[in-house]
RNA sequence: GGCCACGUGGCGGAAUGGUUACGCAGAGGACUGCAAAUCCUUGUAUACCGGUUCGAUUCCGGUCGUGGCCUCCA
């Protein structure tokens, strides 16, 4: 079976054929690192980490490359540094320490490159040069300007049309600008601010042009997959396409995957709104596979309303799906590797709703205890990137976290069997009612009594 | 104003030209001293109006509504 995917450029599902079945490459546009990650911004990492591993199970792990950039020079990074009377380089690399321990909490695979913009200023101004010298740039008070208007294809991949675009904008036209949508490649660096010498003089680099340098230098001039989230559709990957395409005359990326955004209350996630929930203070609460699965159970295209209610549905499967698993060693479930069901949906525009559907059917077929069933369950989800936790680990996690005192628990517990044997069942249930207050649920299993926090 | 996406039960969320998944919550049952956990059973939905069709939730047109982009944004 193929896999299909969902393709901005045509709005429709294509079929992915790679350049090189050999080596498939996927560029995503990564952070730019001034400030924790939201779940928003966790989105695209999740959607394209399932993407990676799908596109590593069908050609190979060794023959996928997947780069996932890093902005680190940007104004929203100066004004935080500003801000915080930071420096800039501390305050990117504390960011990027932040991101890493993210995506690692949410299960995310290392991407094969991930590029720094700062480290690749030469290649930037490389391509500059090119984009000049082929007079699809100019020269501009010490900016440099893509000219819009001299790349005929320009708003291709977002269906704009220049002039539409020019009669509704509200933007505040430079002076310098020969048209309106005309977007910087390079520009002077005020006082204080980060600056690298170039033919028109110490600057910084535009947004947009780090992405078309880098994604060259690692992936070629045309490679497979561009993805990122829907809000980079335009400009910013319009403007990559512009840029790439000019300088090389060639095609850019063949398949264009945008993820859908995250919601609250209906609207989206996002910094300026203040309406935003970092990753990192989800991790007090909820494990980091709590917060992939909720992610997961959306199709990426479609708007994902970030709850609490969503978060702790999740929760309950997993806690079902571990407790489940506690009882197997993890060395009994080692002999599946057929998935039965989950790649098909994976390999449709990567459903993983309807994945998770499989799983649960899965777990039902397992519950007669079948080493085989449960085997393949338990491979079946880590293609999806969850229970990869020791169901031990993953079931006492809250009691570390809570600062509950275990030995009171046991002694309570102990005193409350005291008294069921004593046939006392008031006392036992007045016990249970004061752990319960104390988070604390017990369960009694064939004889023995075990707990677990609300 | 332009462009794009979307409207499925109480909630989450797939799919489909003809019996509408699955999960959570709810209800009933088994189990239990009682619970919890688990298992079994179960009710409820395709925004509105037209069109095409033997038949549409699915295809087409329109209406209404929501969200996004057009400015930094995943």
């Amino acid at each position: 079976m193929d896999l299909m995917l969902y393709d901005t450029f045509t709005n429709s599902k294509k079929k992915f054929e790679p350049i090189d079945p050999n080596n498939v490459r996927m560029y995503v546009c990564g952070p730019t690192v001034y400030d924790y990650a939201h779940v928003g911004n966790a989105r695209p990492v999740i959607v394209f980490d399932i993407l990676f591993r799908l596109l590593q199970k069908i050609y190979g792990s060794k023959n996928v490359t997947y780069v996932r950039n890093i902005t680190d020079v940007d104004d929203k990074i100066i004004h935080a540094a500003n801000d915080q009377n930071e420096d800039i380089g501390i305050l990117t690399e504390k960011t990027i320490n932040y991101f890493h321990d993210d995506a690692k909490y949410i299960g995310a695979l290392k991407p094969t490159f991930e590029p720094r913009a700062t480290e690749h200023i030469p290649e930037m101004i490389e391509l500059i040069e090119k984009l000049i010298s082929k007079e699809f740039a100019y020269v501009a008070d010490g900016n440099v300007l893509f000219s819009s208007n001299k790349f005929k294809e320009y708003g291709k991949l977002s269906g704009k049309n220049l002039d539409e675009m020019v009669a509704g904008s509200r933007v505040g036209v430079e002076s310098y600008k020969k048209e309106e949508s005309d977007f910087v490649l390079w520009k002077p660096s005020k006082e204080d601010e980060p600056s690298w010498k170039s033919p028109w003089g110490d600057g910084r680099p535009g947004w947009h042009i780090e992405c078309s340098a880098m994604s060259e230098k690692l992936l070629g001039e045309n490679f497979d997959i561009h993805g990122g989230g829907q809000d980079l559709i335009f400009p910013h990957h319009e403007n990559e396409i512009a840029q790439s395409e000019c300088a090389n005359n060639n095609k850019f990326a063949n398949y264009w995957v945008h993820n859908g955004f995250v919601t609250v209350e209906g609207n989206k996630m996002s910094k300026s709104d203040g309406n935003f929930v970092t990753v990192n203070e989800l991790k007090d609460s909820f494990q980091g596979e709590v917060i992939r699965l909720t992610m997961i159970s959306t199709h990426y295209r479609q708007p994902l309303n970030w709850t609490k209610d969503n978060l702790n549905e999740s929760k309950k499967t997993l806690d079902k799906w571990y407790t489940f698993l506690s009882n197997f060693n993890g060395d009994e479930l080692k002999d599946a590797n057929n998935d039965n069901g989950i790649m098909e949906t994976l390999l449709d525009d990567m459903n993983t709703p309807k994945a998770i559907t499989v799983l649960h059917q899965k777990f039902k077929d397992c519950q007669s205890g079948d080493k085989g069933l449960v085997s393949n369950f338990l491979y079946s989800a880590n293609i999806l990137g969850l229970l990869n936790e020791k169901p031990s680990e993953w079931l006492s996690w809250k009691k570390e976290n809570l600062n509950i005192n275990t030995a009171q628990v046991e002694l309570l517990i102990a005193q409350r069997n005291e008294a069921r044997s004593n046939k006392n069942f008031d006392d036992a249930d007045r016990i249970r009612n004061e752990l319960d207050k104390m988070g604390v649920i017990l369960e009694d299993q064939g004889g023995e009594t075990t707990w677990k926090v609300k």
